[in-house]
DNA sequence: CTTCTCACA
DNA sequence: TGTGAGTA
């Protein structure tokens, strides 16, 4: 993973700069987080951490209920995102396993 | 002071 | 979704 990614999955922030960041409130946060729209981590005392990550999946959420989609909607459309990222990861794995057979094989001709 | 869970005149 | 109670 790049250091940008881990550093974007960095869950620090507390709630109380998450609500000021997202403009929802605390009560909201924790009912989407009820409603597996997001997962923070927690920290001691059993705080919730969050990373930038899941501060712009707040903003997407917010984003998809003025929309007028309902939460089991959010749910379904983040469940949509995540099988395309990892068809997406599948197929990535693939192309890298090909070129690298057929890299091999101009290999062995050169020589 | 901030955050957490739980309950609801 | 909001709010108040009682904690940690």
């Amino acid at each position: 993973m790049s250091e940008r990614e881990l550093r974007r999955n960095l869950a620090i922030l507390p709630i109380g700069t998450v609500r000021e960041l997202t403009l929802l409130s605390d009560r909201q946060i924790r009912y989407y987080e009820q409603n597996e729209l997001i997962m923070p981590n927690r920290g001691a005392g059993g705080q919730r951490r969050f990373s930038l990550n899941d501060v712009d999946r707040l903003l997407e959420i917010k984003d998809f209920l003025d929309a007028g989609d309902s939460i089991k909607d959010i749910q379904e459309i983040f469940a949509k995102q995540h099988r395309i990222a990892l068809e997406k990861h599948d197929s990535e794995l693939a192309l890298r396993r090909s070129l690298q057979k057929e890299f091999a094989q101009i290999g062995r001709f050169g020589r």
